[in-house]
RNA sequence: GGGUCGUUAGCUCAGUCGGUAGAGCACCGGACUUUUAAUCCGUUGGUCGUGCGUUCGAUUCGCACACGACCCA
């Protein structure tokens, strides 16, 4: 007779006045459970116990119910017989109890004719009532909007997008464990910051309101990780919220999750070693297989991971050698000439991005197993050491996995007056308009001119590499609750 | 910002070569003591995204807009 959504909201009020009107509480204050539902198939036969949950679904004999109840985690049956209950309490179950509604039973464990574990329940409770029915239970939320604006719904019913958010806690304790074994301690260090720092991006402003000054969200712990080097801690951590006010697709978001870690005394080449054997150790624990299926396509951490350079792998994809063409004008008319990428798009580019573009077009998309690519323009790098051989590029590297950069770390620039000469191009390109460059930052120019020891840092977005540890299409399902207009 | 596709019952979707619409599930009522997408019987439920245009008549055709997904920049 009732079916809009208003409808069945007011059904199901009516169902609650039902339980009111049994004395019961519709919304009571707690419940004693002696077991979880995910204990429920491991308990032996004959034992009573309590546990509460979400009703799942419900498949209805006349004098006889079994129930489905769970949680986003594990789910279990439970079954009502009228001979078995009080019977007001069988009646009251059949007629205010709606789908979605929470119960805690007490009963005995039992196997039924068919096999399943399930609690045949001597007295139930009434523990809270939902106004509003869940999900389609064979299809699932279609709809995916809702999918994204309702993620409760989804995980509720959904054990594959529970499994999402499960493994991500999991992600983030491994990692810590790791780094604490290696000795590294977790530094918090401020989301709020006077002066964007730490990366090229665009950033969302603020204000605060009791210095009264205009303030930016960070879009990377960077510096502040570096002023604890400076203050005396060798081996610092922080999974840090990192905003960036840029585009959105399926491996970017704007507020995103970033472990960075920073080692005194090492290098990049150090870092590179560390980078696979914690990688493998945290993938081997998260999936149990150090091969994994990412859309249907493999992806193999096994075996030593490979190194690149720019210059190579664009030899190699693109068949253009950029020592060739030491001057960016040169490069520039090969490009066009070649039709590599669009003239209009690169046509005020510098040498280092230029670069960077071609191998973003034409290699990294290639890229599917982890793979190491080193010697990055030192343009791209305003924070990172310069090369001691060759003043074009940097000790860096970035691990490539599915055409996504998955890590980037640098040994660090320690040099003060080196780093101000970077923070100087960098803000001659704010001055022509760039949003993405960086002003000088005079506060990190002073920690680092009090000595910062030599140093290597790692970063990793850890929203990326959940997609690829849970072979979700969009970095969006990574994150539970994701923001919408 | 550009392109493609989509928007029909609470949900998942059909459909109408232009004559105001159907199924399954859910809901509601009934039968049922071993199901697990339970089954069976019977009801109920729709401004067909919004606006304008063409037409005797538009959910269907056209245009615009909104919202969404995907692709590209």
């Amino acid at each position: 007779m009732k079916n809009t959504t208003e409808d069945t909201t007011e059904v199901r009020i009516s169902k609650m006045q039902n339980l009111l009107d049994s004395g019961l509480n519709a919304y009571p204050d707690r419940y004693e459970c002696t077991h979880t539902i995910g204990e429920l198939k491991g308990l032996e036969e004959g034992i009573t116990a309590s546990m509460a949950g979400r009703v799942l679904s419900v498949r209805r004999f006349g004098k006889l119910m079994f129930v489905t109840i769970g949680n986003a985690i594990n789910r279990g049956q439970i079954s009502l017989k009228k001979n078995e209950l009080e019977e007001d309490d069988f009646n009251l179950f059949m007629n205010s109890v709606d789908l979605g509604d929470f119960v805690g039973v007490y009963g005995q464990r039992y196997t039924t004719k068919k096999g399943e574990p399930t609690l045949g329940v001597k007295k139930w409770t009434f523990l809270s009532k939902s106004l509003r029915p869940l999900p389609d239970k064979y299809h699932g939320i279609k709809d995916s909007e809702a999918r994204l604006k309702q993620r409760y719904l989804s995980t509720c019913t959904d054990s594959e997008v529970a499994d999402i958010y499960i493994k991500r806690a999991k992600l983030k304790q491994v990692l810590r464990s790791f780094l604490e074994k290696h000795h590294f301690i977790e530094i918090d260090t401020p989301a709020i910051q006077i002066q964007k720092s730490g990366a090229l991006a665009r950033s969302f402003k603020t204000h605060h309101n009791a210095l009264d000054i205009d303030a930016e969200l960070r879009i990377a712990p960077e510096t502040y990780l570096k002023r604890a080097l400076v203050g005396g801690f060798e081996r610092v951590y922080e999974i840090a919220t990192c905003f960036r006010n840029e585009g959105m697709s399926l491996a970017h978001w704007p507020e995103f999750h970033m472990l960075e870690f920073y080692a005194a005394y090492w290098n990049f080449e150090d870092l590179i070693n560390f980078t696979e054997i914690m990688l493998k150790h945290v993938i081997d624990t998260i999936v149990g297989n150090n091969k994994i299926i990412y859309q249907e396509q493999e992806i193999d951490f096994s075996g030593d991971w490979p190194r690149l350079s720019f210059r190579e792998l664009l030899i190699e994809k693109a068949d253009i050698d950029i020592n060739a063409f030491p001057t960016i004008e040169g490069l520039r008319a090969e490009i066009i000439n070649r039709n590599l990428l669009d003239a209009k798009t690169i046509a005020n580019l510098g040498r280092g991005s230029l670069i960077d573009e071609l191998y973003k077009k034409t290699a990294r998309p290639s890229i599917i197993n982890p793979t190491f690519l080193v010697g990055h323009p030192i343009e791209l790098s305003p924070l990172a050491r310069n090369n001691d051989n060759d003043a074009s590029i940097v000790d860096r590297f970035q691990l490539v996995v599915n055409g996504w950069e998955v890590v980037n770390a640098y040994s660090e620039l320690a040099d003060p007056i080196e780093q101000r000469k970077r923070f100087e191009v960098q803000a001659a390109a704010v001055q022509s308009g760039d949003e993405n460059a960086l002003d000088i930052d005079e506060d990190f120019l002073l920690a680092l001119e009090h000595g910062m020891p030599p140093a290597a840092g790692w970063g990793m977005g850890i929203e990326r590499i959940l997609a690829l540890l849970t072979d979700s299409s969009n970095i969006k399902d990574t994150i539970m609750f994701p923001i919408h207009r």
